[in-house]
DNA sequence: CATCACAGACCGGCCAGTCGGTCTTTAAAC
DNA sequence: GTTTAAAGACCGACTGGCCGGTCTGTGATG
């Protein structure tokens, strides 16, 4: 319109929420523009009217999901200031009561589907986990510095570590019957102590001086 | 009765055959029943005379899937005889060159998203994970008798290690850029190494030595 | 001639995207 | 401050294509 300058911001926002929503509960092969649109309190036309095609629409609500998983992550991770503490820190995500995890999960069981044949997905993919090594990576160095690791190159050991804790959570989530939450988190203790063993410097007593 | 009586199987095959590099090349979401047909070298009414319905197909195909790769797996895993070289024998997966490998992953996205959301997909999964944990531990049990490992329950180590390979696994093939095979094998035994080393028994090739 | 193994035309439903239209807001013109 | 104009916001009927499944037909086989 002439008018409200930000309603155009505030309809895309109802619009994504509503397609997140909607994906997850249907699956992004099964939804169609109608059920978004109305979901989001819209009309199909309403709806194309702000994103213009099906795909697009797609792109933009799993870029969108991918930015609150890590903004998830991120907040959570910022709690700890101990850096193993903070590497630990994302058991909070194998939590099923949790409705951002059972919106989240499909989402991103999705979204790999999609990247695993299309470039513009695969891209969004890529650029997520880069910059959760990026959260971890700092984690590291911080723990480098304050001398609770040895030193290192964080970057590969921060991949290993994201994709430990991503194993994990899918086979919790995929399997449940077998994979309970406490073996989630056990498993997901063990194998990151585990992979820093090499790293730590001390074993207990010395606590030091350092963490900021 | 007509003609040749295993020409079912045959052509049941010659159809799973087709559904499956079909599938892997479009995606579950996108394939249809004609070109699943025309690949197996049928017309839509002769893969219909075979599977009644496209979810009759998809079921099935995505159940040999599970069996082909539960197969290689297992085969690898038999070639090794220490119980160490067991677990760690799933190295072959981290080949782009294997057209196993090519077709494998985007069918395997494609079943966990149908996981994600249909039960008998959830089924299928849960049990593929099931034989691959009594592979594994069925070997760490060997490592027990043989005096490699320390006593322990098999179970919940089995399915940590399964859960690390399949994290390390999605994140070489969907980020390549960023998670090369070396990394994958380096990041593999790494992680592998550091959960199994608390029931490690001998002080003998570890203990300040850094292998590989 | 009965049954199997297909072929392929066809139907019906679904759905993305189009399009014409309505209503509202804003701004300039008078 | 009323009129006019233009454009934004939105609706929903409609279309055109696609695709799953049906159905009829045809030729083998035994």
């Amino acid at each position: 319109m002439a008018s409200i300058p930000d309603l155009s911001e505030i309809r895309k926002n109802q619009i994504l929420e509503a397609a997140l929503a909607t994906i997850a509960g249907k699956g992004a092969a099964s939804v169609t523009m109608d059920e978004i649109a109305q979901a989001a309190g819209l009309s199909k036309g309403g709806l194309i009217h702000y994103y213009k095609s099906k795909s697009d629409l797609f792109q933009a609500t799993f870029k969108e999901l991918f930015e609150r998983i890590f903004e998830l992550s991120r907040e959570n991770m910022a709690r700890q200031s101990d850096p193993m503490e903070k590497i630990l820190a994302f058991e909070f995500l194998f939590d099923l009561d949790n409705p951002y995890t059972r919106q989240g999960y499909p989402l991103l069981f999705d979204a790999m589907a999609l990247a695993a044949r299309e470039s513009e997905y695969q891209a969004l993919f890529d650029a997520w986990v880069d910059r959760w090594i990026e959260l971890l990576s700092e984690a590291i160095l911080r723990g480098i510095a304050g001398g609770t690791f040895a030193p290192m190159d964080p970057d590969p050991v921060a991949r290993t570590i994201s994709a430990i804790y991503h194993g994990i959570a899918v086979r919790w989530y995929l399997a449940p019957r077998s994979h309970s939450s406490a073996w989630a988190v056990d498993s997901f203790r063990a194998a990151i102590r585990g992979l820093m063993a090499p790293y730590l410097k001390q074993p207990g007593p010395r606590a030091g001086a350092k963490d900021v």
